[in-house]
DNA sequence: ATTTTAATTAACCTATAAGTTAATTAACTG
DNA sequence: CAGTTAATTAACTTATAGGTTAATTAAAAT
């Protein structure tokens, strides 16, 4: 196999970076649908081949696989690549989860403002 | 303000599609940083012009900040976007999940032959 | 006032992403 | 076998991503 010339993630992550790809992915997460059933909500959008291509980028990414059934080619999500994804954005949790924090503390100090106006000021307005 | 023509998750994701970019949050999760900072781990295979546009994607997808102080323009982490985007992954956490059941069963199923083969073999080879 | 340092902007190049229409392949159906 | 359905491939267009070098801005240091 030669080498990819891109990494896993990075496969990934621009697969993502697609609405009509991520909408894509939603269907197929209620369960496995053909390629005319998948572009069926699109062609008011798109022609069939640009969803050829964008099956073709979730399918390299390996978000999908297709199979063979007669004619048609029923596609099924696979989360294995998410899970890779998911793990490299922990990494970054206490970023969040910090800016959450610092919600809080505002909160919690604009309570006390209330807290100290509420004592020291003998009449409200 | 002007409705910005691509949503935000698709931001988020296509700035996550550069491993460079993805080294600098590395790096950024480690601690502010100025430009140059940054940019010299790889001035081996790149310009600092290169860097400074890496540095606009992620700004505009909302990852970093960027500060001034004097000449140096410190950048901060933001981990918000982050949040959303592994929001938007939990809706498939049933699917690499049930992909390591798969695994689990296969694992199950290959001991079961194990123990055949054990019992209703009486000399190996 | 001049020079140095930090960073950005401008102008440009090349590859590729995302779409199109038209043609083609492949399997089923009458 | 002729026709239809499902999907892909081919050929092409346009926009943008990611890089370059050279020029520019802005603040600090000499």
């Amino acid at each position: 196999m030669p080498e990819p010339r891109v990494d896993s993630l990075s496969l990934t992550f621009s697969a993502l970076a697609d609405p009509t790809r991520r909408a894509l992915l939603v269907r197929l997460s209620k369960g496995e649908a053909s390629v005319t059933d998948l572009a069926q909500p699109f062609m008011k959008d798109m022609s069939l081949p640009a969803i050829t291509k964008h099956l073709k980028v979730l399918e390299r990414a390996g978000l999908i696989t297709k199979s063979r059934d007669a004619q048609w080619r029923p596609c099924k999500l696979n989360g294995a690549p998410l899970k890779k994804a998911t793990n490299w954005m922990e990494q970054y949790r206490e970023f969040w989860e910090e800016s959450l924090d610092r919600l809080g503390e505002y909160l919690e100090s604009i309570q006390q403002q209330q807290k100290k106006k509420k004592t020291k000021v003998k009449k409200g307005k």
